[in-house]
Order: structure tokens, then sequence, then C-alpha cells
DNA sequence: CATCGACCCTGCGGGC
DNA sequence: TGCCCGCAGGGTCGAT
């Protein structure tokens, strides 16, 4: 399931692979891999004849391969999508979506996704909305443009456009759990269900606790744990739990093997032998050490006196 | 405006 | 054996 890991491991395949090429032909075998495209199957397949792919640029699980100063083609893998650089004469598996061939003759580029929540639509691209620049953002330099469907994605923590502190500000404004606000992409991008579990098993919260009572030292033990998980995932060539994900060149990644939390119900907690617990949420799963990992926290005093 | 649940989709595996 | 159902899950949209 591609998190931001996976997400980077492609992008950089891509510009290994693909960044510089012209593309000849363009396929959609299922419309609904561009459905979020206005031009359509047969327009998008048009518009993408004859562009270059410029650059390979990733924001959370998103990504978008620029085709000149204002248009980019946006890609998002959803749960099982694939980008897949190989021979263009190897057959066709039955999950390919739309297929890419080059002018020089090389390997091609496919979209693979059984599930087909991924997408990949040509859009505009524009200067990021939605928040007021912060100080932080502006010795940051000029912000660089992103597709316009995603302006509303927040930055991601391990670019240098995040802002710790309006992370942390606008986590204590929100009345919600804190995984919900980890799968926020509005609010953090990049973080799916398994590394939201790993991240809070790491920082020892639980995850239904309200974000308006964590202290900063929890929201900054948080991102650290963010960071560090996401970054060691990264080293690791991203997770892959089946044959689903697999990176540009179709090689599964292996940070399965070092998860702590997720996927381990009744396994004990690596850190006190606990039995790793599984909750129901969100019509999904949450993985926690119910000794590590407790839903209690000392109320501020402005809490305790509403 | 903020929050939350339904829905989209396919394949796999458990239970009967 | 075969069917049904639950589960996997990111993002969007509509309801509250």
């Amino acid at each position: 399931m591609p998190e931001l890991p996976e997400v980077e491991t492609v992008r950089a395949g891509i510009e290994r692979h693909v960044v510089g090429r012209t593309v000849a032909t363009a396929q959609v075998f299922n419309p609904r891999a561009v459905r979020r495209d206005p031009a359509g199957p047969e327009g998008f397949a048009a518009a993408m004849t004859g562009r270059t792919l410029l650059r390979a640029e990733r924001r959370g699980k998103y990504l978008w391969f620029a085709l000149n100063e204002d248009e980019a083609l946006l890609a998002h893998l959803g749960m099982s999508g694939q980008l897949l650089v190989g021979d263009a004469g190897r057959p066709l598996s039955p999950h390919v979506r739309a297929r890419f061939t080059f002018a020089d003759g090389g390997p091609d580029l496919r979209f693979t996704d059984q599930r087909t929540f991924g997408h990949l639509m040509l859009c505009s691209l524009v200067t990021p909305g939605g928040t007021t620049p912060t100080a932080a953002a502006a010795v940051a330099g000029p912000r660089r443009l992103v597709p316009e469907p995603i302006r509303h994605i927040a930055p991601d923590p391990l670019e240098g456009a995040f802002d710790p502190k309006g992370f942390a500000a606008r986590l204590a404004r929100k009345k919600t759990q804190v995984k919900r606000a980890l799968l926020d992409q509005s609010l953090i991008s990049g973080i799916g269900n398994i590394y939201a579990d790993e991240a809070l098993w790491r920082a020892r919260l639980h995850w239904a606790r309200p974000t308006d009572t964590l202290k900063k030292a929890e929201v900054s033990r948080l991102l650290d744990a963010v960071r560090e998980v996401l970054t060691e995932a990264l080293s690791a060539g991203g997770t892959s739990f089946d044959a689903l994900y697999v990176n540009v060149n179709g090689e599964s990644g292996y940070f399965d093997r070092s998860l702590n939390a997720y996927g381990r119900e009744g396994e004990p907690c690596p850190r006190c032998a606990t039995p790793i617990r599984r909750d129901a949420f969100m019509n999904r799963s949450s993985y926690h050490c119910p000794r590590c990992q407790k839903l209690v926290w000392l109320a501020s005093p402005a809490v305790r006196s509403r």
C-alpha cells in the first residue's frame, strides 16, 4: 500500500528511467484510470502525445511530472497502483490501465492498478494555496508550483516546506483523534494506515488520543517518530505485503519485516512483550501496544476548568 | 467551516 | 466444492 516511502521510491525510479524522454503514444485501457481528467480517455491520450516529461516530483503520496512551466502529468497510486518501466514488447498484464511509449524506442511506462483507486491526469501547475505563508516558509525561498488538483494537500514531513510549528498549532485546534489527524492529508501528507500505527507506537501514543490534549513534547515526539519511520522505510525501499506493490522496476520492498505494531495482532510488543492489540478504526484496523500506548493523559488546568 | 461516514474497486481467505 | 462475506484501504463527496 503505497505511502510516502513507496511513492518516493517510484518517483526516483521515474526520474532515472523516464525523465527527459518524449511520449510517442499514450493508451488508456480503463477509463477509470483517468476519471478525474475532464478531457476523458481519448482527450488525455491525445494531449499526452509528443510531451516530454521534464521532472519527477512528489508531495505526500502524489507524484507529478512537469511537461512545461505550467502543466504536469499527475499520478496517484491509490491502493494498488504501480508505475512499471520495462521492455516495450512484453505482454500486457491484465491490470495495465494505461501505457506510454517513447520516441526513443526504449522501455515503455505502464500504469497498472488492480483495485483502480489510483488515477492519472493532465493538469495545470499553480502556486500552493490554502495556508498563509509563514516566516519559516519565506526563509525557505519561493514556493514551488504544485498541481492544481492537489493544492489542498499539505507539505509532507520530509520536505522543506513542512512547518512543524504550524502543524502543532493546527493540531491543537482540532477536535479529533491523533490517528485521524495523521491520516488527514490536508494537515500533514504522506502518512497512511501503516506508518500512522508505526509512528504512534514509536511515540508511545494511543491512536484515540484527542489532539487538543497533546502536550508540546508529545507533538514533537510524534513528529520525530513520523520522520524516523518514513526515513527508515525509504532507505529499505518501501513496505510491501504482497505482490501488489513493486517499485518502478517491479522490485518488491521489504520493510514489512521491521514493522513493530502494524498487522501484528497477538504478537509480543518489541518493547515490553505485551501482545499487540487490534482495534476497529474507520472501517479498517488500528494496531497498538496496550501497555506502551495507554489512553491516559494529565489534564492541563485550562482543560480541567472547562 | 469542521468532522465523519459512505462509497469507489478487486482479490483473497475464512467459515459454513 | 463453492458461495458469501469480511477485509484490505486513500481520497472524495455529501450529510450533519
